[in-house]
Parts: structure tokens; C-alpha cells; sequence
RNA sequence: GGGAGUGUGGUCUAAAUAGCGAGGAUACUCGGCUAACAUCCGAGAGGAUGAAGGUGCAAAUCCUUCCACUCCUACCA
């Protein structure tokens, strides 16, 4: 049976079963074929998966059945992220469990973590996204952990990896360290304070500073101006006495200061910003930290206890008591905001705290070598990559203050701090649970040691993915052959190249020897259709639950699809009356949801997604034309779809010679990720060839008397359109497997469409037959036209044609003037080498010319 | 503030080292046919390639400036 309408919902469900219940996707190591790796990005584990992903996944999915289909042993597994800020954020106010109570929140993390993952695999399945999920990974997972930890000591070992204390961007809301990659900046109203600070030895005589923050007042550790300022030339050796501190401090020339900002005098805190630390440096100044991890004021502060927000509120009281606040300016600017992988989007300070450094900067050539060294898909991002690692400054922080993480396995002896590593065989542990190797310190003997409670950065995490799902320190041959061996392909966007991509090229690098990648395939962002990107504040969002039920996953694939590599691709809609179905404005679109209830406006509009219509339309094309193949070729018995060469009429040696080349060219295509072309390829020669010419002409076949003419047009057919179904399946893969199990199960003895070899172009082709094929379709094309055109029934049998061929008159054998009389239905049709005037004597023949062939038609109605 | 990327009909995209009237697809509108089809046939509307200049016989393509979006980076205390 074939279903006459394509129930994408249904046929997902089934085959989504099947393929579980028969480990479809199963990957083996020993298949045949050169290993072929996809180190897929691991999602973080937000519990839903967006249209980045969508875009991102299709893409890889195509990536993988592509390669298996064209002979490599694909492996193809899929991880996700599981640690990171939002975990502990959501456990937090989810489930009102305070990370201080550490094995229920772990336990709880866990938890949520699960539950998240299990929604997203699902929609990875409904995707049919062909990963074996025997290979899947959680950076949670012990066996994650351990690869972690021990990369961690093989770093240890090698110096690569130390602690120190240092100026860190700290999140003080969530008590963190963060890294580089986790800060942004943001635009902020605040003020300007100008503040007189005395000349030490003459009291009475001030300079003005100005400053966004007073608070630090009691951590200033000198005073700058620039070499050039002729204003303070005179105070180029000069002291400072610090009010409220009470201490003594040099003024500085320095080039760094900004003259035109403020008064041209800048004090120097430690620590306020990147500026102050290079100059703390430099000139090899005190430290004074002023600020404790939760924000308040320490014990080096007359303010101790105050948040920073309320000591700078006090400062300037006492200042302004003290007569030495000047003015106060408000003043735009952006400050340094927690944003990355957290929504706390609160203030960064710079706390100097003992933190895990992994050097990086020593190694940025062999980064940059490494990334020379892959094929980039498309070339233009490869510049990302070698930008950021020529302008790095600083080492790479790895630890963070908080519980749901790789636990970092070190201890420390408390009286002389001397480092302890956990032992190897040991791993994977969680120091703060475990105890260390050693009872006492190898260095002063002391008994007494503490754990390491930091866990590391989750991009420490997700830099090993090729080595976790390689299995490497666990299996040697599979790790040699889908690592060490392997063509291993990377797939991520653009955003991550200087965090993922960067630090995954490094450790692998350093810890295997070779650079992991053999090419990377980069996708833009999904914007949507005003081309912003997705954002709550833009009300533009679009989730894939929104779009999947109405259209299903083959629609969205080809959405997918038509994006181009590298760059950003908006998701398109337009909101349209439900009634009258015009377009509406953005702006009236705004304006009514604001206004309307809900349920009224829902009522009212909704979103038309051209490209998903078009899409569910190829669908139904696709469905309708295997369903019409179906229908004739059960009625009578096809036990075999092969074929013999010289059984092929010449229409039909004309099409599979044009299927040949469209293989070809959907080849490179796909050869060069190039997504978009492939498909627009694959569906106008579908649709526009096979649909609308070889099938229309070889219809008339599927009712003749001719048993063997029968027969043959429809095995013919169904080869062609099998090897036609093959490719497709890599874009629309649920509806070729329904296909492929109604029509075509029976022939290939395949219980999957997924098993199938990319098709070999049709060997032996009889070139006159090309030709002569071809000269047929011409003509059948344009005497379609023709009839249409005159508004003659395209079913309405006409009296007479008569070709004149001047060129070609030998090439319409007594095969292609039959397809074209029984296609076009022509009671007679005469072919002449040259005109005769008598032809147009009669007053109902329409002329018409085929320029390209050189062939006149005489059309009697 | 700086850097990078992008900007082609409503939409997605093509145009090799610049070369004929900016092509295709899709969506939309109108008319017609229909013995698989929401198909098919015919027609229409819609862009002078983000803006402005410049160099060329010739520019979507090269140069300058500006604008918008995206990503990255930053020292304006």
C-alpha cells in the first residue's frame, strides 16, 4: 500500500522506532571502508535544542550519511556539555538547594542535567539524526572526568600547568572566576567623580583626578600622568598623600595615560582594570587588595564589611565632608560584565586569587600551525583562529570557584603549600572527597593538607571531545584507528573558533602529538528574519517546537539545507492576516500584540514560513511521484528493477546519461559541504526532468497493451528513481526510508535506506540513443507548450503534426516518434527534411520554430 | 574605540583572475489544462546589487568614506 498523502508525523514515529530497535546507526569499528571521524560539537545542556542547532546538526547529519554513503566507515557519535554556571544557577532556584550543601546539589545537578539530556536526544531523534547513541558521552560521566583529569596531570608534569595567584576577572555575584571568553561589556550610565588629592609636603596645593571608581581610593598604589602633559609637568617627581588612606604614593609619567580624558590624571588601583595590572607590573608596584569574593570590603579597608556599591556611596560622602570632591559628571560608559554562559550580567572585578593557569601563550605557533593545517569549510574563517592566538596576552585561567565540574585533582600542604597530585591510578577523584597519596608533605613533612575545591572551565571539558569519543587511554586500537588514523572532521560556527576549536587544537596537540583535525565545516549564526539575531528582547525568537509538528523534519532539513557555509542564515517568516492572508507589517504586527489578548491575536495572525512551504511542497512532489511509479508497477508483476543497456529506449538512456552528470556535479557539491547548491541541483532536476519529462513521457507506456513495453518503462523508472531516492535520503531522509520500505525493499533486500552505496553513474550509455533521446524530449516539451498554449486539453488527441528537420530528420527513429505521438497524442506525425507551402494552406495550423534544434512545427488543430 | 565577516528582487542564493540586457530557485498574483500530484502549462509583478563618491572601455566584483547586522576585541580610568 501507498498511503496517498505523506504523514510526516506518523512516518517519523515509526521510523524513528525502527532504527532504535534495530541499532540502525550502529557503528563497527572493522567495517570496511577508511575511518571517517565527526567530532560533533556536545551542546551545553540547556534541555532544549534551538534552530542553531537545528542548522548545525542538520548540516552534520548530512556530513555523515554523505561520507557513509560514499564507502567511509563514518563515525558519528554525539556528547553533550553537561557542567557550567546555569546547572548550579537552575539547581539553585529549581530545587532551593545551596551549593554549600555540596553532595545534594551534586546529586541534583546530576538530576536535572539527566532529565535535560533525555529531551534533547529525543529532538536529535526526531532530526533522524544518524549518530549511534552507544557512543554518546557527558563530560559528567566519570569516564569523561578521567580523561580530564589525567590531561591535567600530563599538563602538571610538563610545567604546563601551575598555580599562582593572580589579577583575575572574578564575577563576585556568582563567586567566580571567569575566563576572558566569559566577560563582555556593557553599556552603562554612571558618573564621573573628580577628586582633589593633596600634594604631599604641600597640603593645601591639590591635583584632580577623575574617576568611575572612588571605592578603590584605599588600593591606589601611585599616580599617573602622561610624559607630554605640559599641565603637570611640574608634578612629574611629586608625592601624593591619599586621603582616607592615609598613605604616600608617587605621581608617574606614563604614555598609557589618556590625556584627554578627565583632568589627564589618572590614579592606579589594584585592581581596577587591565591597565592597572600592566602598570602594577611595570613598575613593580604594592598590591592592596581591597575586595573579598562576595564584593564587600576586606579588612584592608576603614569601610570593611560594606558592599562595593555602598562603600563608593560612603567615600564620596566622606570625601565631599572632607572638601575634596570637586564635581561629579555623569559619564557613559561600558564596564565589564559577567555575560557569558550565565545571565548574572553583573560587574567583573579584578581579584589577584590562586588560580590553575595553563601556559598558552608558549604555544600559540603550534596552534596556529595546527589550524593551517586542516581544510577550512569555508576558507575566510581560518583568519578568526589565527587572530586571536597572535593577539593572546594572557595564560589561560582553568579553575573555578564553584562545585559542578571537573574536580581539579590536587592537594595542598596547608603550612608550606607545596602542591601534591592526585596519583594517576587513582582517577578519577574529587580531592575534596578523597584523600591524598600522601599522608604528609614531601616537602615540609607537615601532616596537614587541603583540597583543591576549584573545578575547571568547561572549555578544559570540551577541548578533549575528539580524544573522549576516540576512547583514548581505554581502547588502543579504536583510539589509533579513529584518531590517530582517522580523517577527522570538526563541524562547529563561527562564535566558538577561538574557545572550542583553539583550545581543542592545543591539548590534542599536546597530548597525542598530532593535530586532531583534518578539515572543519563552519556554520553562521540563525538570525531571525530581520536578520538580528534571536532575542527575546526583539521578539523574534522561533523554536523548533514551534515549526516541527506542522511541517516535520524533512521540511526543516531543506531549510537547513539552503543556508550557505559560514555565513549567518535567517529564519524567515512573515506575519499574515489568518483571514485575508496578507502580509503584515512588523511594526503592526507589534502594535496589535500589544494590544490584543493572546488568544484574540492568535486568532487574528500567525507566521507563514515560505521556505518550509516550499519544502513541504517538494515533499508532496517527491511522495506523489514515487506513489504514481507504485501504482503502476503493482498492478502488473516487476520481479527485478535491473536492467540491460540495450533495453533502454533512447528517452531513457537520455535521462540516466543526464542522471550521470547531476551525480556528478551534487558530488562536488557535497564534497565542498556546499549545501545549498546540491539540493537546488537535486530538486529542479527531479522535479523539472524526471517528474515533468521522463515520466511524462514514458506514462503512456504504463498503459499500453505491450506487456514488455510495460514492464521495461516501469523498471526503468523505478532504477532511475532508486538511484534519484539514494541521494535524496541524505536530505530527506524520513520520507526516502517510507519510500524506500513501500516500493523498492523488495529488490534491494535492504531493510534500510541508510545501508545504501552513493549511486555508480550508469556504465555503457549508447550515445545516438542520448542524442536521439534528447532531440525527443525537445520536441515534446515545446508541443506540450504548444497545446497548452492554444488552450488544447493536454488529453485532447490531435489530428496531425508535421516536424521539419532539417538537420536531424535521420535521428527520429521509429521508437521516439511513438513516444512522441502517444505522449502528446498525435494521430499522425510526419517528419520532413524540408517545408512544403502547402502545409499552411489550411487555416487551423499553428508554426511554430525550435530555434535551438533548428525544427519547425507545423500544429494541426 | 579597534578588528573581522556579511549586505544582490518579499525570501534563499549565482555570477572564474571585473566583461554582453544581474541568472536561478522559492514565495506571491492572474489565466488555462489535468487519465499520479497541493502537480502541470502560460503570463505577471518584483532588484539596476546597503549609501555616496572614485579608478577602469567596462564594476555586484577593485579603492575611499559612511550606514546596518553578526561575531570578536578593547585602556578610557
Amino acid at each position: 500500500m501507498f498511503p496517498k498523502r505523506f504523514k510526516h508525523k506518523d512516518v517519523q514515529e515509526k521510523w524513528i522506532q525502527y532504527w532504535k530497535n534495530n541499532n540502525t546507526f550502529q557503528f563497527e569499528l572493522q567495517r570496511k571502508g577508511a575511518l571517517f571521524t565527526i567530532d560533533t560539537p556536545p551542546p551545553f545542556v540547556s534541555g532544549t535544542l534551538h534552530l542553531g542547532h537545528v542548522l548545525n546538526h542538520s548540516w552534520i547529519d548530512f556530513v555523515a550519511r554523505y561520507h557513509k554513503m560514499k564507502g567511509n566507515n563514518v563515525y558519528f557519535p554525539q556528547g553533550f556539555d553537561c557542567h557550567g554556571l546555569p546547572v548550579e544557577l537552575a539547581v539553585e532556584k529549581n530545587y532551593g538547594i545551596s551549593k554549600d550543601n555540596r553532595e545534594q546539589f551534586l546529586e541534583k545537578c546530576v538530576e536535572w542535567v539527566e532529565d535535560n539530556i533525555r529531551n534533547m536526544r529525543s529532538q536529535f531523534d526526531d532530526l533522524a539524526y544518524s549518530t549511534d547513541w552507544n557512543y554518546t558521552y557527558r563530560t559528567m560521566d566519570d569516564s569523561y572526568k578521567y580523561k580530564v583529569q589525567k590531561s591535567l596531570l600530563f599538563f602538571y608534569k610538563r610545567g604546563w600547568l601551575y598555580r599562582e595567584k593572580f589579577p583575575t576577572h572574578f564575577c563576585v555575584n556568582c563567586e567566580t572566576s571567569v575566563a576572558k571568553a566569559e566577560v563582555g561589556y556593557q553599556e552603562e550610565e554612571g558618573k564621573l567623580w573628580y577628586i582633589k588629592l593633596p600634594i604631599a609636603g604641600h597640603e593645601e596645593e591639590t591635583v584632580t583626578i577623575a574617576t568611575t571608581r572612588p571605592e578603590m581610593m584605599e588600593s591606589c598604589v601611585g599616580v599617573f600622568v602622561h610624559p607630554n602633559d605640559d599641565r603637570y609637568y611640574h608634578l612629574s617627581a611629586a608625592e601624593i598623600k591619599l586621603p582616607i588612606a592615609e598613605r604616600i604614593v608617587r605621581i608617574r609619567a606614563d604614555k598609557d595615560v589618556d590625556m584627554n580624558f578627565g583632568t589627564g590624571v589618572v590614579y592606579c588601583c589594584t585592581y581596577g582594570d587591565e591597565l592597572d595590572i600592566r602598570w602594577k607590573m611595570k613598575y613593580d608596584l604594592d598590591e592592596i587588595q581591597l575586595f573579598t569574593t562576595d564584593g564587600r570590603l576586606n579588612e584592608n579597608s576603614k569601610y570593611q564589611g560594606l558592599t562595593i556599591e555602598d562603600a563608593r556611596e560612603k567615600i564620596v560622602q566622606d570625601l565631599k565632608k572632607m572638601g575634596l570632591l570637586e564635581r561629579i559628571e555623569t559619564h557613559e560608559h561600558s564596564i565589564i560584565v559577567h555575560s557569558e554562559r550565565s545571565s548574572c550580567r553583573k560587574p567583573i572585578e579584578y581579584l589577584p586569587v590562586y588560580q590553575w593557569f595553563i601556559n598558552i601563550k608558549d604555544f600559540t605557533k603550534e596552534i596556529i600551525e595546527a589550524g593551517e593545517s586542516m581544510e577550512w569549510y569555508p576558507e575566510k574563517h581560518k583568519q578568526r583562529l589565527i587572530d586571536w592566538a597572535e593577539g593572546l596576552d594572557w595564560n589561560w585561567v582553568i579553575s573555578r570557584q564553584r562545585v559542578f565540574g571537573t574536580p581539579i585533582p590536587f592537594w595542598y600542604c596547608e603550612d608550606c603549600g607545596e602542591i601534591i597530585p592526585a596519583n594517576e591510578d587513582d582517577l578519577p577523584l574529587d580531592p575534596v572527597q578523597n584523600d591524598p597519596p600522601l599522608k604528609k608533605c614531601p616537602h615540609c613533612k607537615s601532616e596537614k593538607t587541603l583540597p583543591e575545591k576549584d573545578v575547571c572551565d568547561c572549555w578544559i571539558d570540551s577541548s578533549i571531545t575528539p580524544l573522549a569519543i576516540s576512547k583514548w587511554l581505554e581502547d588502543e586500537e579504536f583510539f589509533e584507528k579513529t584518531y590517530m588514523k582517522a580523517r577527522v572532521h570538526r563541524p562547529q560556527g563561527y562564535e566558538i573558533i577561538r574557545t572550542w576549536l583553539f583550545y581543542t587544537l592545543f591539548r590534542c596537540k599536546k597530548l597525542t602529538g598530532k593535530a586532531p583535525f583534518a578539515e572543519t565545516m563552519i556554520n553562521g549564526m540563525v538570525a531571525g528574519p530581520d536578520s538580528r539575531k534571536m532575542s527575546k528582547s526583539f521578539g523574534n525568537i522561533v523554536s523548533p517546537d514551534e515549526v516541527m509538528p506542522e511541517f516535520g523534519a524533512d521540511a526543516i532539513r531543506q531549510w537547513a539545507a539552503m543556508g550557505s557555509l559560514g555565513d549567518d542564515y535567517p529564519f524567515e517568516y512573515t506575519w499574515i492576516n489568518i483571514h485575508t492572508k496578507q502580509p503584515i507589517s512588523n511594526e503592526k504586527i507589534q502594535k496589535e500584540k500589544s494590544q490584543l489578548p493572546k488568544d484574540k491575536f492568535e486568532k487574528k495572525y500567525r507566521r507563514r514560513y515560505e521556505q518550509l512551504t516550499a519544502a513541504s511542497r517538494f515533499n508532496t512532489k517527491v511522495w506523489n511521484a514515487y506513489r504514481f511509479l507504485f501504482i503502476n508497477s503493482d498492478k502488473i508483476n516487476i520481479s527485478k528493477i535491473d536492467y540491460d543497456s540495450g533495453e533502454l529506449t533512447s528517452i531513457e538512456t537520455f535521462f540516466f546519461s543526464e542522471f550521470n552528470q547531476v551525480v556528478e556535479k551534487v558530488s562536488n557539491y557535497f564534497n565542498n559541504y556546499n549545501w545549498h547548491e546540491a539540493f537546488m541541483l537535486l530538486r529542479s532536476f527531479f522535479w523539472n526532468e524526471l517528474c515533468d519529462n521522463y515520466i511524462e513521457a514514458i506514462k503512456y507506456r504504463f498503459y499500453s497493451e505491450n506487456e514488455e513495453s510495460q514492464r521495461l518503462a516501469l523498471a526503468h523508472a523505478l532504477n532511475l528513481f532508486y538511484q534519484m531516492l539514494k541521494i535524496l535520503s541524505i536530505i530527506i531522509p524520513f520520507i526516502s526510508e517510507e519510500i524506500h520500505s513501500i516500493i523498492f525493499k523488495k529488490f534491494t533486500k535492504l531493510d534500510s535506506i541508510y545501508k545504501i552505496k552513493w549511486p555508480e553513474p550508469y556504465p555503457q550509455l549508447d550515445s545516438n540513443k542520448v542524442r536521439e533521446g534528447e532531440l525527443a524530449i525537445k520536441i515534446i516539451k515545446n508541443l506540450r507548450s504548444l497545446k497548452s498554449e492554444h488552450g488544447i486539453p493536454l488529453n485532447q488527441e490531435i489530428e496531425k503534426v508535421v516536424l521539419i528537420s532539417p538537420n536531424h530528420k535521420d535521428d527520429f527513429t521509429k521508437e521516439i516518434i511513438e513516444d512522441i505521438k502517444n505522449t502528446i497524442r498525435i494521430n499522425q506525425l510526419q517528419i520532413e527534411d524540408k517545408g512544403d507551402k502547402t502545409l499552411i494552406s489550411n487555416s487551423n495550423v499553428f508554426k511554430e520554430k525550435i530555434e535551438e534544434i533548428n525544427v519547425i512545427i507545423y500544429f494541426f488543430a
